[in-house]
Parts: structure tokens; C-alpha cells; sequence
DNA sequence: CGCTGTCTCGTACCCAGGTACGAACTCTCG
DNA sequence: CGAGAGTTCGTACCTGGGTACGAGACAGCG
């Protein structure tokens, strides 16, 4: 059974054209059509497609509202929403993937992006524009842990408790009980920590963890 | 002008196959093919391709460790490397962007994807296969600063500065030297600030900055 | 004008955090 | 078995962090 689409866009040329690049795979068909965010909801929830293409800018109610509406009224569920836009904006990425956006695309993307993404979003997954995903990549490898200084030797086990323990901002006391040992004991380790990367206080340690990706 | 492309992967066929599905597009070119990762790296020195479509597991010098031979060299530069994979770990990933690739593909992902990534790459964009695109997106929404609980009363401009102070992991000491003012001050916006957050030490004042964004 | 909020500074006190020893116990490993 | 590493605990001391006051200077605003 083909992939079923819902097309949402205010400008009638574009959902045409969309329309035009779909119905030439044989295996997705565009159910419907919707010219604002209003109209979107509505036809999705009547509809139930599998996939919805939808524009961030749209009269009224605008896309990412939509796609939060769909969101929290439980239709397509899971919800397997495209955002499409002109420009790629940082705020919008962010504000999709929030909404719940399965792909983020850009208008200039061409046509085999545009198939590619409806087939991934129909599996749940998500296609991302080149432009975009470049940016969301940089995003990705600055907090790559691995760049952050690993300490000459090695943290023990214990000790990489504690360290998770400071990085969830709990105090010596707090550790001490949420570990089971004794007060020395917490300092021991600390004092320990603290050398082996180069720390100056608690806080230090903190960042530490959080850069390094023990503490998520 | 067409795109050049070389494509090294261990595997006749696979190079075959991505050849043939290359050659269909009138503006790429695939200038030359390696068998490993020694002959990529001495290929791509020697043919200068645009685009060189890269296979992780290769015998001998693997897909990565010649990703970075290629950075460190100065050769492509900027580097445009596609990677490509039968499966998608978390941890290839990563080493590939910190390699200095320019995309990521897994083999199931079919020819348009394919072609897409060349011409991405191209142009110094990035195209990554959907499935691993759901975990990328996963990563970054995860660390969705509008996730973190804000406080009621904002933070005055003077106190974000000590916050920041404070998640750089500095002491009130330096803090008050940094910001040019007496101690007792910085007590007091700190204390101001712990009570804004809800937070019960400094160490806690570093989490809430780095999980909200405000610390990078 | 007076009110309010912010930023600034001071003094005094308390305690959690950090340092510096020493010393058991339990492992693993050569 | 002896050596070393890791974990545990103790005692003593000092400093930095945190709290509780009060108060002056300056800005914007009804």
C-alpha cells in the first residue's frame, strides 16, 4: 500500500508542484490538500495520512503551531510531520524538532530530496537538508566529548560516581548517603578527582562531566 | 563543469554499483577507484576529485583513518568526504565528523540519496542517511535549551554575568576581579541567583547554565 | 517628587568544602 | 606470597562559599 501524503501550503503553485514530483513515484499518493495551519489540522485528522508536508509559513495558523496541535491532539500517531521552509533559519529547526517535525527541508532542495523524505518520514525517519544538516553537524562535533581533555590517568569507578554524583549538583553529605560510605571518604575521592583533571573546586569537576558527556 | 568523484570501497562490486548509478547523472564524473585506504588516500592526492566517496571498513588503512591522512595533508581542501557504511554506529559517526567528513550514508540507502550526497558534498553541504538523521536529531533535541525550566523572575544582566562567571567554574575571588567588584557583591547576586533558580549551591548554578545554553 | 529596582558595598557569622596527614581492608597480578 | 591499586575510614585544620543583616548611589517611572 502506497505511502499516503498531506500537502499544506498557502501558495497554490507550490503544493502543485509538490503534487506533480510525488505523483510520479508509484508508491506515494497525495491524499489531500490545504492552503493554511487550520485547514492542515483539519484534513489531517480527518485524513489520517502518513506523512504531511508542511509550510512553516502559512496564514493564520502557521506550521509549527499545526504541527504542535497535531501533536497534542494525538492524530498520527506517531506523528510523521516535513517541515518545509525557504530559509533555514536556526530558531525554526529548533522549533520544529520541539513541535515534533520528522525533517526539516528547504524549498530549493529539488525533487529527489523531496520523494526521499517523504519515503524516510513514512518509516519514522528523518531527512534533513544538506544546508541544514551541515549546520546541525557543526552543532553535533563542537560538543563532541571526545574533544574535551581526557585526564592522564585514568578515574576509577568509584571515583567516576562521584563525579556524577557533583555533576547533578549534590552536595558532599548527599553523596556520601547516595553512595553508602563515609564523609572522608567522598572527600578522598574528590581530592583524587580533582587532581587527576586539573580542578581547582567542585564546580570545575561539573564542567568537566558535562563537556566530557558523563553527565546527561 | 562536472563534479569529480572517486570512490574507494574494498568491494568490486559495491564500487560497480556506485558507478553505474553516478555515471546515470550527466553533471558527475567518477574520475578514478580504490580498493583501500592507502590507495585512496594516494588517488585522491593525485586526481584532486571533488567528491570522494568513502567505505568505513576497508583492509589495512580503514575509511577513516584515511579521512584524516587526507585532512592532515592538506590535500581536498576543504575536505569533501562522503562516508559510507553498512551500519550506522553512534560511535562511526562520530569519528567520521571528527575526521572531517562532509556526509554520511549507509549502503541501504539507495541511489537517489547517493547522488543527492555527491552534489551536497559538492558544495560543502551535508547529506546523512535518515536513520541516522532520527538519532541525530534525537541528540540535539535532547539538549533543547527551551527544555530547561526557566525561572519565574528573570535573571538581571549583572547576575547573568555571574552565572556565567560561575559556569566558566570560577571562584567568587576571581569572579569579583573579572567583573570589577567587591566580594560582598558578588555574594549577593549570587545569592540572588540561587534563589531565582531554586538552585542550593554554585555547582547547581553551573548545571541550570550549561543545560539552558547559556554556557559554551 | 517619591517609589522601585538594580547595583554596589560593608560586617559578621557559620558551615560545607577542601587539604593533609595516616591507616586499615580487599582485590588482582606477577 | 608480596606489591600495588582501589576503596574505605579517621582526625585535624583552614579557607572559601553561603547567609543575614543593613545601607548608600543611581536609574527609570507614575
Amino acid at each position: 500500500m502506497p505511502t499516503r501524503v498531506l500537502i499544506a501550503d498557502d501558495q497554490a503553485m507550490v503544493r502543485a508542484g509538490f503534487r506533480l514530483i510525488l505523483e510520479g513515484e508509484p508508491d506515494i499518493e497525495v491524499v489531500g490538500e490545504a492552503a493554511d495551519g487550520d485547514q492542515a489540522v483539519r484534513l489531517a485528522r480527518e485524513l489520517r495520512p502518513d506523512v504531511t508536508l508542511m509550510d512553516i509559513r502559512m496564514p493564520g495558523v502557521d506550521g509549527l503551531r499545526a504541527t504542535e496541535l497535531l501533536a497534542g491532539s494525538g492524530v498520527a500517531d506517531p506523528l510523521h510531520v516535513v517541515m518545509v521552509t525557504t530559509f533555514g533559519l536556526d530558531e525554526n529547526v529548533h522549533a520544529a524538532l520541539r513541535a515534533g517535525a520528522c525533517g526539516f527541508l528547504l524549498k530549493d532542495a529539488g525533487p529527489n530530496l523531496l520523494i526521499e523524505a517523504v519515503h524516510a518520514a513514512a518509516h519514522g525517519e528523518a531527512l534533513v537538508s544538506p544546508a541544514i544538516t551541515t549546520r546541525l553537524l557543526a552543532h553535533y562535533a563542537r560538543r563532541d566529548p571526545r574533544n574535551v581533555p581526557q585526564p592522564a590517568t585514568p578515574l576509577t569507578p568509584r571515583e567516576l560516581d562521584v563525579v556524577k554524583a557533583v555533576a547533578r549538583g549534590e552536595t558532599n553529605d548527599e553523596i556520601c548517603r547516595s553512595l553508602v560510605v563515609s564523609l572522608p571518604t567522598v572527600k578522598t575521592h574528590i581530592g583524587a578527582v580533582k587532581r587527576k583533571l586539573g580542578a581547582r573546586n567542585r564546580t570545575e569537576i561539573a564542567i568537566w562531566a558535562w563537556e566530557s558527556g558523563l553527565a546527561r
